[in-house]
Order: structure tokens, then C-alpha cells, then sequence
DNA sequence: CTGTTAGCGCCTTCAT
DNA sequence: ATGAAGGCGCTAACAG
């Protein structure tokens, strides 16, 4: 049997509550004391049970999800997994409490992580936009000693504790081979279109495309980026208008959301055929997939995203380790061949 | 707060004695009794705290888990993950016994899987071989009811509860898909590498790339299968001979282990230079793959299958439900421009 | 500063 | 067939 607090408590000579005061580094007790039993539980291997630990504390994590009210596919799916995990709150002790913000507006954001910090709450998950505000009030969070994740999109050289989403410079790249090899030889232009610069993750994604393309498809000339700010309608016209302004079009890379638009720009003009890769499967996605519209979709899994912050958040706030493996968020490649 | 044990026994008018057996299926309660419980629990909405029951009970979770010896990287890696897991079992109450078994042997596994069951284990974990013999000893145990997973290949048709692996169909046809776009529109010969037809995963992939190919690109004629046992020497002998027997080789298609062969020969032949698609991302294919000696590789993620093998053993073994999405291990498609 | 004691939610003898 | 009481490993008042 793996040792308990009476074990240490009885080689170290204390009571049950100095055991106690020392393994949660409460004061209280005197340094020759607390070295008593820090020895014991080095000598004896002992590792606390959490479940216990947490039945006793009644222990509930109270944790604010700060989202985008962005009206596109893969928000709404990222809502729709978090409520899932919300209908799991009894058996994972969480108490999730789930706040909207207008997309891209870093004013907003900061007055809600402001007052999401005045909840206090056991951790806070939030899809970050670049701004130095938001780095300031990340940072003011964390110094209080709550835990902030990143979440889809991230914040460098902020205090959060944790990413949790995908690589996308990595997630551009591979766009960039994918389109490069399924027009192996060919030269012409290459179309982009973005939701906003404004976020991290979509300047990374066409910084990863556009290095591989310059080193190793040097015929495929990136266009000028067009913004779609992953609204349908805005989307649809800055891919008609890509594709009017520029009839030998080879490929489009569609690196935010709002595909719905990228679709019906595709769908009006069936005599140009270009290789087609957008971000996200989604019910729209899925369907231009499987009718030859789009060629590839990179995805990123809502599902593992919420439950990888939620563990994350969990075990920063227990001041645990994490299985960084598990927590790494994939970027996945669909093709019409392995739609799940 | 939710409702406790005492709140359904106040509630029903009965000692928490009373609670348990009902809630445990337990004899000993009276038909009247049992069913004014089985009303409060309804009621009231409860659910059983698994955490402190686990506490009460002392619970720990003997698995057995039934490897191949087979000496390749992916297996190497599997063990690798499973012992990473039991570094973990203090604090998850497992307690994982690891059994290795000759590869592709289904005597053997037969034998193994008896011995397993002698030690009744709280479940059982095997890389399964296609044999009548292998699914009468699993349904055997499962009659005991004994969870049995199956990992990496699966045996259908068998009682086993969970398969914890990839859709090896959608892996083939994602070998298919992938293979056609980077030849697009060149006809001529591709080559397959498998490593025994026996197991099920490998005819899978063969099944679904064949489909693919047949169907989607009709210039391309797909050799007879060669196999290599997943063992280096007999598969780099294997490709050997295919590049020499067909020198407008176009492609190549690895669909077992064994890829340090493949390797060898791709090297040994610089001036034939056909796509490769293999399976397994290892330190071998990592470095053909960066290289530009193969062009993709489909990869399960093993740690992800050992943890799933795992959650899902408890979760059968408790009878509690899994998140299906978390247990769906997906394909991961690396080029090189997306290796972690 | 340190120890005693009473739980957290559930399970398990041992009585009745 | 049912209930009372103690304990799993840990924490948290409340006393000294």
C-alpha cells in the first residue's frame, strides 16, 4: 500500500494537522518541524490522493470561459463541446460559467476578463486577441495566482499558463505543402483569405504558408490578403472579387472562417477549379469536401480544446503536472477519403 | 449541493445500509424496498460521487495488457507509452501487468489470453490477430464479465467492448486520396508494402486504398501486395525487388511496420525517386520524411491509444459511460512541413 | 506552534 | 431483511 498522512505523521512523530499544514504550505509551523516531515514524505514516497484531498474540501472549480459571439460554424461548435462539458460539472467538480464578447474588440474583452476577475474564479479560459490590454489584464489575473489558458488563439509573452489550440504557424505550413504538392509543377497565383490580422492565430497561419511557398514553390505567387472578418457575406464577396480580378487563379487558401461565403463564391463560378484548402470542418466544409469543392481542411478538435483547457485549468489550480502530451492539441488533415 | 446516500435514504425512509444495496444490486432488500430507493434516487436526480466510492472501496484496477514482441519503432513506442502509464497508476488506481506475446501468432495469444483470465483481472487490453480461436477466448472472458479492449487491430464480431485504434479503412483510403493528388493525372504502377495479411488492420488498409485508387484514379495500377513481416530485412528485400522488377515505379505504399527496410531500399536507389506514403511516425520515418524520401505518413498516436485503452477499461469496468469523441483515435497526416 | 476531533460521500462488517 | 457504526485518505475547525 502506497504510504498515507498517518504514515508520515507517525515516522515524523507529529499530528495528522501538521501533516496537513505542511502539505498544503500553510504557516504555522516551525522549520524544524516542517523539515521532520518534508523528510518523511520524501523517505516514505508519499504522493497525496487528490480524490480524497478533494472530498474532503468539498472542492468545486469554479472556471469563466470568456468566447467570441462570432456567428460562424466552428464557434458554435466550440459552444456547443463546452456545454457538453458543462452537463459533466457534477461528476468533474467544475462549475463552468460561459461569457460572450464581440469578436476582435480587445476594449471588450478586457472589461470582461476585469470582471471575470472579480469573481474569482479557480481559472479563467479565454480566445485572446493581440492587444496590449489584454496582455495587462491576463497578467494582472495571473499575478493574483488564478490560472489563465489561452484558448484557439493565444498571447505570447503574456502570464497565461497554458495554450491550448494548435500550432498554426505549423497549420500554415502545412497548407502551404499541401497545395504546393497537389499542383506539383505548376506556376500561377495563389489566393488568401483571412478573417482579420488582428488575431495571432491567423497571421501565423499565412506566415507558415507564405515561407513555404517562397522556399519550395517558388511558381506559386501569394496575392494580396483579403480580409473576410469570418463573416459569410464579407467572405463571399472578397472571393468573387479574387477570383474576377484573376482568371488563371490556381489555389485558394482559406485560413479563418466564414467558409459559407468562400462556398457560395465557389459555387457561382463553376468554370474555375481551383485547389481549394480552408480551416475547420464543419457541416459546410464537409459538404464542399465531399463534392470536390474543397480539397483539404485542416482542423482543429473543439472537443480536445475544451476538455484540454478544463483538465489544464484544473491541474494549474491544484498545482499539478500535466501530461503535456495528451494536451497537445493536432492539427488534423481531412481529405474526402477520411471525413470521419 | 447534490443529493448524497443520506438524502435518498431520509428521503426513501431507509439506513444507508439499505441505500448501498440497492445501489450496488446487492441481495438481501426487499422488492417494496428496493423499489421505494429505486424512486428517491429517481427523484431526487442522484448520482453516485465514483470518487469517493473508489475511496471507500480502496478500489484498484488490475489490468492486463497483451503486447506483440514485435521489434519495430511503433511497437517499441506502445511500451513505451503503456510504462509511461504505470509510472502514473498511483494516482489513477491502476495496476497494469504487461504480457508479450510472438507477433501474428495466434496459438500463442489464445494461451496468453487464458492464463489472463486465470488472474481475473479487472480487464484486459490485446493488439488482436483475426482467428476464430482468439475470439472464442475473448468472448470466454467477456462471458466472465471481464472487459476486453482490443488496441491498435481489432477483432469485430468478437464480445471485446471497445476497440481502441484507427479506422484502418479510412487510413487506406486516405493513402488512396493522398497518393492520387500528388501523381495527379500520371498513369503507371504503385507498389504495396504490407506486413502480413493476417491481421486485420493491415487487409483494411489495403481495402480501403484499393477502393480509392480504382475509383478516383484509374491510371494507377496497384502491384501484387509484397509483405514484410514488419521486419526490416525482409521488407527492405521486398521493395528492393519491387524497384527492380518495375523501374517507372510511380509510387510506393507502406501500410505496416517495418519502414527502416522501406528506408534502405529508397536510399539504395537514388535515382528512382517513387511518392511514398507510409504508415508510423518514428525517429526512421521522421527523418525520411524531412528528407524528402517519403512523401506522407499516416500515424495513430499510441499514447493517445493507451490512455483511451485505459479509460475506457475503467469505465467498463464501473459501468459508467465514456465520451465517445475523446476515445476516437484519429489518423494524424505529417508532410514535412507539420511535424511536431 | 501543535494536536484532537469531526466530517466529505460511500462502502462494509457486524448486529438485530 | 434492515440498521448502526466505523473507516477509506484527507482537510478544517477548534482547542490547547
Amino acid at each position: 500500500m502506497r504510504p498515507t498522512v498517518h504514515d508520515i505523521a507517525d515516522h515524523a512523530g507529529v499530528s495528522l494537522a501538521t501533516v496537513d499544514r505542511v502539505l498544503n504550505r500553510r504557516p504555522g509551523v516551525r522549520a524544524a518541524t516542517r523539515a521532520r516531515v518534508e523528510a518523511a514524505i520524501e523517505t516514505l514516497g508519499y504522493v497525496r490522493d487528490v480524490a480524497a484531498a478533494n472530498l474532503a474540501k468539498g472542492r468545486v472549480y469554479p472556471f469563466t470561459f470568456i468566447l467570441p459571439s462570432s456567428d460562424n460554424s466552428f464557434m458554435h461548435g466550440l459552444h456547443d463541446e463546452l456545454r457538453h462539458a458543462m452537463a459533466r460539472s457534477a461528476s468533474e467538480r467544475t462549475n463552468i460559467r460561459i461569457v460572450e464578447v464581440p469578436a476582435f474588440e480587445p476594449t471588450a474583452l478586457i472589461a470582461t476578463l476585469a470582471e471575470a476577475r472579480d469573481t474569482q474564479p479557480a481559472g479563467i479560459a479565454l480566445v485572446a486577441v493581440e492587444d496590449e490590454g489584454v496582455r495587462a489584464a491576463i497578467d494582472a489575473i495571473a499575478a493574483e495566482g488564478i490560472p489563465v489558458v489561452t484558448l484557439v488563439s493565444d498571447l505570447p509573452g503574456s502570464r497565461r499558463a497554458h495554450y491550448a489550440g494548435v500550432d498554426n504557424i505549423a497549420a500554415g505550413r502545412t497548407a502551404g505543402g499541401l497545395i504546393g504538392r497537389f499542383l506539383r509543377g505548376r506556376a500561377g497565383k495563389i489566393g488568401v483569405l483571412a478573417g482579420s490580422m488582428l488575431v495571432r492565430d491567423h497571421r501565423e497561419r499565412l506566415d507558415g504558408f507564405s515561407a513555404v511557398l517562397t522556399a519550395d514553390y517558388p511558381g506559386l505567387a501569394i496575392l494580396p490578403v483579403r480580409e473576410g472578418r469570418d463573416d459569410p457575406e464579407v467572405a463571399r464577396a472578397a472571393v468573387a472579387g479574387l477570383m474576377a480580378e484573376h482568371p488563371g487563379l490556381l489555389g485558394i487558401y482559406s485560413l479563418g472562417a466564414g467558409n459559407r461565403g468562400l462556398i457560395a463564391a465557389l459555387k457561382a463560378r463553376p468554370d474555375i477549379r481551383p485547389v481549394v484548402i480552408a480551416h475547420e470542418l464543419t457541416a459546410f466544409t464537409r459538404a464542399a469536401l465531399s463534392e470536390g469543392l474543397i480539397d483539404a481542411v485542416l482542423n482543429q478538435d473543439a472537443g480536445h480544446e475544451i476538455r484540454s483547457a478544463i483538465r489544464v485549468l484544473k491541474a494549474k489550480a491544484d498545482g499539478v503536472p500535466v501530461i503535456a502530451a495528451q494536451e497537445r492539441i493536432r492539427i488534423d488533415i481531412f481529405l474526402k477519403d477520411n471525413l470521419p
